[in-house]
DNA sequence: ACCACTACTATATTACGCTAAGTAGCAATT
DNA sequence: AATTGCTACTTAGCGTAATATAGTAGTGGT
């Protein structure tokens, strides 16, 4: 697993949560879990669930809580409008950038 | 233009720089009118100076400077072994994250 | 009782891009 | 000669986001 991603999550994480909170109501750990599957195996619990603060504290989403046959119980999120206009804003943003950086590349 | 890309340029900016110098020998404020020409016009001089003053405190360049016609005399960057390995990375870090991304995207 | 897994919270640190204000050289206009 | 405008680089301080770290709790198996 290629090295510290760190510095390049940032504004990205983010939006990757958005975007699974978009796909269907999940709550945190579930996204924790779907992060590790998707390759970002290094990414702490922690990190995860500050971003999901954050995300709350903007209103970008409504929150559900529900008990766990499991554990404790869980805060199940899904996107409110204007999360649903942030969501959409960051894929604007993700396509702009990846367009530069190709055009970049392909200059030398 | 779109958006705030502040905190999404975070790990990018400081890699485009490298691919910027890793293309041919430039001076700073080259780098800054190349940015700008590929669509970053809201990038301040000054942010394009600190991430070369980083680059040069991490020994990732050499180092030439050479008076201009134009103005003060211009301070030219090449990149040496550390920094062509730095640059490496950054395009294995950016492949890596495109990649999942885009399997993220495409799960909808 | 102890451990492992599930599930969420909170504080402090660190890195990076950004702002803002500055210094300076040169050329052309006023 | 003074002002404007472009070229060219520097630096201190700020805001934000990911990270580390530590903690709280519920459930189930040994």
């Amino acid at each position: 697993m290629p090295e510290n991603m760190s510095e390049m999550l940032k504004g990205v994480l983010e939006g990757m949560v958005l975007e699974i909170i978009g796909q269907g109501e999940v709550y945190g750990y579930e996204i924790v879990k779907k992060l590790q599957g998707l390759g970002f195996k290094d990414i702490a619990e922690g990190t995860v669930y500050t971003v999901l603060t954050r995300i709350e504290r903007g209103h970008l989403v409504s929150i559900v809580r529900r008990p766990s046959a499991l554990g404790p119980p869980r805060k199940f999120y899904t996107l409110n409008t204007r999360g649903k206009e942030e969501l959409r804003a960051f894929w604007s943003r993700w396509e702009t950038l990846k367009q530069r950086i190709d055009d970049l590349k392909c200059e030398a």
